[in-house]
RNA sequence: GCAGGGGUGGGUGAGCGGCUAAAACCGACAGACUGUAAAUCUGUUGCCUGAAAUGGCUACGCAGGUUCGAAUCCUGCCCCCUGCACCA
């Protein structure tokens, strides 16, 4: 019943694409490369964690190198780790997290998942949750686990050694991490797996269990971690120097230009398909100092705006950038709208609605607490600083008192790139009425 | 179990009865300069009070106590580190 699936053997400069272009390693590579050109189908394998489901343009690095091999026609299987997700990987500071409910999880993976299919093919992928086969473990089935390997394997795991070395505690549950992730290959028999630089342990684990329970041991793909928008650390989400997969592509195409010089050939290596001769051209170019960086950095931005959504939307959000701060305008995606009923805030202050020249305004408004109610800003004393600071402008001009006009559409611009502006909730229900 | 050292703001880390919302450094944020880059300079960096305060509230592992007053002293507890002991 089962068709033989189609698998391409792809050519030469495919080949060299998949296997040089964003990869620190492949073990072992020979038998990988084999592999692909037996014709044979491959089950890819990739996890993730539900506990934290925004994904950015980090991992998308490995999610692209997935398509390309499924382009091949070979099978993805992505892994809802929900149960290495409880655990939490060991990273020395992380503690136990909460045990996650099967609807966080749920939830979770559905988010993740769409991100996922952003950029894999929904149709060619397998999703298998954990749980599904570690929900029958029992005490035994850890123990026999457990056995397959010893402590001065899993000393061999940097974060262990170091901290092993230094007398910081290690959990005897995080052993438990890696080996969960090295059985789950054996579950989905795997024949390759995919992860970043981090994850080199836990997948070569997964290798040496499958060929000990009389498995083909899977290959092992790694690849190299993005550095974030500060130029210095990991892309994180916790680190705050993130471009989410989902950010809008105004603030997608900001962020991007935001980033220091000197990833600028960094990123597009890794996360743009821009052909190896650009590459080539793009380093020159740089280094001669002949281009200036910020004409590469767009044309970077507008390379992953494009893959993200499409070329008209990076188009667009080239313009609005242009316009930020050229023109200093705002770009629509960046703007946040805070809707407050005029005539309750008149009644509150008792101050009266007012019609200037056909504008509905109310006198004043509380400036700091209409910026921490809109989400802008963490607290009134945060709101105050930056007002004092001169963070805050209407057109270009500061703004410098904590009270304001209420006026249907105002714009406040905070800071560089963040955008208020006043909506007049009785107006759009006025209007929503008239309509009806 | 015994002995010694230690737990301070996002991080490192000073303070060791009032001058401490707590030095310094890092980070973060804002401003100037720029290309929303880098470098540099300046400012801000617990929360609240609809100007502000020598105003209020919360904060130095947890719980009590001494004192006009405690991050600082005392008692108990928890946790971490170092050494010794124990080790089927």
């Amino acid at each position: 019943m089962s068709t033989a699936p189609e698998v391409r053997i792809p050519t030469d400069e495919e080949l060299q694409r998949i296997t040089r272009r964003a990869v620190i390693e492949i073990i072992p590579e020979q038998e990988f490369i084999q592999a692909l050109k037996s014709g044979r189908q491959l089950r890819l394998k990739m996890g993730f964690d539900p506990s934290r489901p925004d994904m950015h343009i980090g991992h998308a690095i490995g999610l692209r190198k997935l398509r390309q091999l499924q382009d091949l026609g070979h099978q993805v299987v992505v892994i809802v780790g929900d149960w290495t997700g409880r655990i939490g990987d060991p990273s020395g500071q992380s503690q136990t997290r909460p045990m996650l409910t099967e609807e966080e999880v749920e939830a979770n993976a559905e988010t993740y998942l769409r991100q996922v299919y952003r950029i894999v093919d929904r149709e060619k992928t397998e999703v298998l949750v954990q749980s599904s086969w570690f929900d029958r473990f029992d005490l035994e089935d850890v123990i026999r686990l457990s056995a397959c390997f010893t402590v001065a394997q899993m000393l061999r795991r940097e974060d262990f050694a170091q901290r092993y070395e230094s007398h910081r505690p290690i959990g005897l549950h995080e052993f438990m991490y890696p080996l969960l992730q090295a059985y789950d290959s054996v579950e989905v028999r795997a024949d390759v797996e995919f992860g970043g630089s981090d994850q080199r342990f836990n997948l070569l684990l997964g290798r040496e269990l499958q060929e000990m329970m009389g498995q083909r041991p899977q290959s092992v793909f790694i690849m190299p971690l993005l550095v974030g928008t500060d130029g210095v650390q990991k892309m994180s989400k916790s680190l705050n120097n993130y471009i989410a997969v989902e950010d809008p592509p105004g603030e997608m195409y900001g962020k991007v230009m935001s980033i220091p010089d000197t990833l600028i050939l960094n990123y597009f290596t890794l996360a743009t398909d821009v052909p190896d001769a650009e590459l080539q051209e793009i380093s020159e170019a740089l280094e001669k100092r002949s281009v200036n960086p910020m004409e590469l950095k767009m044309r970077l931005a507008r390379e992953i705006v494009a893959q993200f959504y499409d070329a008209a939307a990076a188009q667009e959000a080239e313009e609005g950038f242009r316009r930020t701060f050229s023109k200093r305008q705002a770009p629509e995606d960046l703007v946040t709208e805070y809707r407050v009923s005029f005539s309750d805030s008149a009644k509150k202050f008792n101050r009266p609605v007012l019609d200037v020249g056909g504008v509905r305004m109310v006198e004043s408004l509380y400036l700091p607490k209409v910026l921490v109610e809109a989400g802008m800003v963490p607290s009134v004393s945060e709101a105050k600083r930056l007002i004092k600071q001169g963070a805050i402008d209407i057109d270009g001009d500061v703004h410098t008192s904590e009270i304001f006009a209420l006026i249907d559409g105002l714009l406040f611009r905070v800071g560089k790139r963040r955008f208020l502006r006043i909506v007049d909730a009785d107006k759009q229900a006025d209007s929503s009425l008239r309509s009806e």
